[in-house]
DNA sequence: AATGAATGAGCGTTCATTCAT
DNA sequence: AATGAATGAACGCTCATTCAT
């Protein structure tokens, strides 16, 4: 029957690709782009180099492709209008953290690791500079993460959470910095706990927000 | 004796030696660390590869020399007593932008330059992935960042500046991460004027915090 | 019993091979015998590289498929008696001429190209040193070109259209020489029309030739 | 002393740079220039391929600085005047054969080899696709070449040697061409000893030429 | 007959480093 | 102190070829 065979044979060209996308993707965040040779990729993936090539025309292509996957692996499903759920601190809490847990998750799922170290943003910083297509995507991702933080205070906004006279606006924009400053916190540490480490920061830093804010 | 030829020779070796730093740092700072060659670095010293190992004797030590470097030509001195002068928000604003400006213009100073896109931040990965003993320094670095803050809002604590029951270590902490966080955004921003955007990056950020935490 | 089906099989045999062919000699008269790349190829055939390699199963055997291909395409029909059609310079160059129109337009046909620039011997010095069959294909063709000129002024000679003591097989080597080069100006010249450009040279040529040495 | 110690330098800078060019010339004639590789060029100049680098920034360049060693040990000196010294059949063939083993020797010192096949030719057309600049300078080596026989008709025509009504700049370019294909022969003969079978041919086709024309 | 995934040798080139001068 | 010729390992990449399907 030709339609088995077809999409096993898809199968087997999907699975290439995505053992190589996936080491591919180990490596860079542990060594950074630059720095991530056609040897180690082979010797990881345990294809030729050919092999890889066949699958990807350069290692710029293969950059984009990795960063490309780890995008799709990562990015939790949008949350509809957080602005009605978010009532109060711990259903924020609750709403931030189950999405940035299950990016971890999603992130360990492929990469197989519990640690980052500096590298995750040093793979960021060279991805920028090498190429501009993957430099905007980055700076589509913190947009729309600084535009759900702005739906979240408006929900507590609604709910009275909020001092008086408080711009839910500003306020997510400074909790915004606070959390990207607080993790590199974690790039800089030598080593952590993904889960545990990561999702404690988050909590931490809700938290001090909200008591040197007043929020409720 | 120490004779005025010996003089002259050390100041010639230490001009080098000066010529080699700033280039490199430049250098480094534009591209990275690993992007950088010799071919660059002789090209832009007009020195020979030899000059150059001459007075590095590989590149890890060139970079360890660049950085210290980087450090020495940017640290302001340390204020005395932050927690005397800080009497309020202006006096706060007024000291810490002074000590950032100063250090901007030490950085002026030696790499010429007046923008720097992605790539300090790249660089000081860099140098934290290959280099142990740097990774010492900045973190180093951060914590004297973090205790002056604390003793700049001990400062306002003491003038009545905060509203009450608010601890100034937890306020220094979160605006030392705020301010980290909304320095990367300068880094993904394309490029910026370093003195106009940094200064006022700082004023509104503390303008910011001021404002959602309720300080004065 | 020889069925349709077998025949419209053998039909499509062909018709590949013929592909094949047709497609490879316009890339290899463009770009050289060794520049031209398998990619080049399936790109060019729209066939996959394993085709190729079930009808041809070498770049070597290619190359001599290839060159036999353009032989038989490019190869006039002998004409019969040539010491009998030619009776003066027009017979002589109306013949000569039309022969190599038929072979242009043989190759134009296979080719569709109106340009050769230096590449047709560039391709043929290439087949020379790759392979010893060739190079014998070509020195008889050369020999069989040259035997026909010395027929063509055996006939002038029998029509008294030689200055007298003129050896016709010397004239014909001569002439022979004489045209080769010539045409090595086209291959040196940026490009050229094909049927314009070198049939005003083979004309030029005889023209000069008959000017200098006297014949009629 | 310095001087000499710098001549010293210089000259050995110069020999490995010669011993670069001999060699690669060698090879290209032999065997093409896309065919050889720096392997090739490591094994015949003993030397690494860093160092060869080193003076040679690409094999463009490469290709280039040989093509002009190739030219400058070539070339014979500009003869002056040669429409005065020649006078007849023997003056002229005298001069023309005089320089060109003038020439197969130059070239026999740099090569050390005493037979080309076909590989001149295919040397000369692949640095023609190549390299741009390399095909003006062979185009201008031709049309000096052409101007040197018009000279030399002209001298002959002088002198009488020409049959009445007989072009000498016609003449001249019908006896380039005829050189220009008879070269060919050798190229194409298996092998040949260089100063013997070349100047035989040379010898041959101006004997063949001036019979057919009537030059005396 | 035809596909295209995979191989592995080898390509031109770059690089940090060494060393005789 | 400084030069720059030379090294050799490794780089990203291309190629003709093989083979299971």
């Amino acid at each position: 029957m030709v339609g088995l065979f077809e999409m096993k044979k898809a199968a087997e060209v999907r699975d290439t690709k995505h053992v190589i996308l996936k080491n591919a993707l180990q490596l860079f965040l542990k060594k950074g782009y630059r720095a991530v040779t056609y040897q180690d990729l082979m010797k990881k993936t345990g294809l030729s180099k050919g092999a890889i090539y066949h699958h990807f025309a350069s290692k710029d292509e293969l950059l984009e492709g990795v960063f490309g996957f780890l995008l799709d692996t990562t990015r939790q499903p949008a949350v509809e209008s957080p602005e009605d759920c978010v009532t109060d601190r711990e259903t924020f809490r609750e709403l931030f953290v189950r999405g940035k847990l299950a990016q971890i998750q999603g992130f360990k799922k492929i990469t197989h690791t519990r640690s980052l170290k500096v590298n995750r943003l040093l793979f960021f910083l060279e991805a920028i500079n090498e190429n501009d297509g993957l430099k905007q995507s980055i700076e589509e991702l913190m947009q729309e993460e600084k535009m759900f933080l702005v739906k979240c205070f408006t929900g507590l906004q609604k709910h009275n959470r909020l001092p008086p006279g408080k711009d839910p606006a500003l306020l997510a924009e400074c909790l915004f910095w606070m959390l990207q400053g607080s993790e590199m916190r974690l790039f800089v540490s030598d080593d952590y706990n993904l889960e545990a480490d990561c999702i404690n920061g988050y909590n931490k830093t809700i938290d001090d927000f909200f008591a040197i804010t007043g929020c409720l």
